[in-house]
DNA sequence: TGAAGATGTAAAATATATATGACATAATGA
DNA sequence: TCATTATGTCATATATATTTTACATCTTCA
């Protein structure tokens, strides 16, 4: 999987780090990582949370044409 | 998790049955059973293939509020 | 009737998402 | 210079997504 550079600009949009985005959402930092690396293929659940907690929908930041 | 039910609709709009869209995604017939009846956390990767399969995004089939 | 397709469901096995702990490096500010 | 924070990465362990096989019910059609 490719990078998510859409998640990570978002991210930092917010000035928030991976440490931060991963307490709120409850999930390791290493998870939020290898997401926004590419490493990993996050459940729907994940991608929702850090969604709502980024502002942003599906179609933002997972959706792929 | 609630039942899916878009993604239900979506299919039977294209009157395909789960074992056809099951087969298009490679996939078994028992997972997408399983994500339509809400006893599944999918991955990313999966809603994508299946949101392209039925002419759907992800916000359509898969955004929760 | 009954055969076949569609769906729901369950148990056991396998693949993989995620956690945990650890270490390294770069950047920043005291 | 030193301490701290943010990030990248790895190895091992655990939780869970997904497969496989199987069986049951319901509908529909020959």
């Amino acid at each position: 999987m490719a990078k998510n550079l859409r998640m990570k600009a978002a991210r930092a949009a917010l000035d928030m780090s991976q440490q931060e985005l991963a307490d709120k959402i409850e999930v390791s930092r290493q998870t939020i990582n290898a997401i926004e690396k590419g490493d990993y293929n996050p459940t729907i659940k994940l991608c929702i949370a850090i969604c709502k907690t980024l502002g942003k929908t599906l179609d933002e930041l997972f959706w792929e044409e």
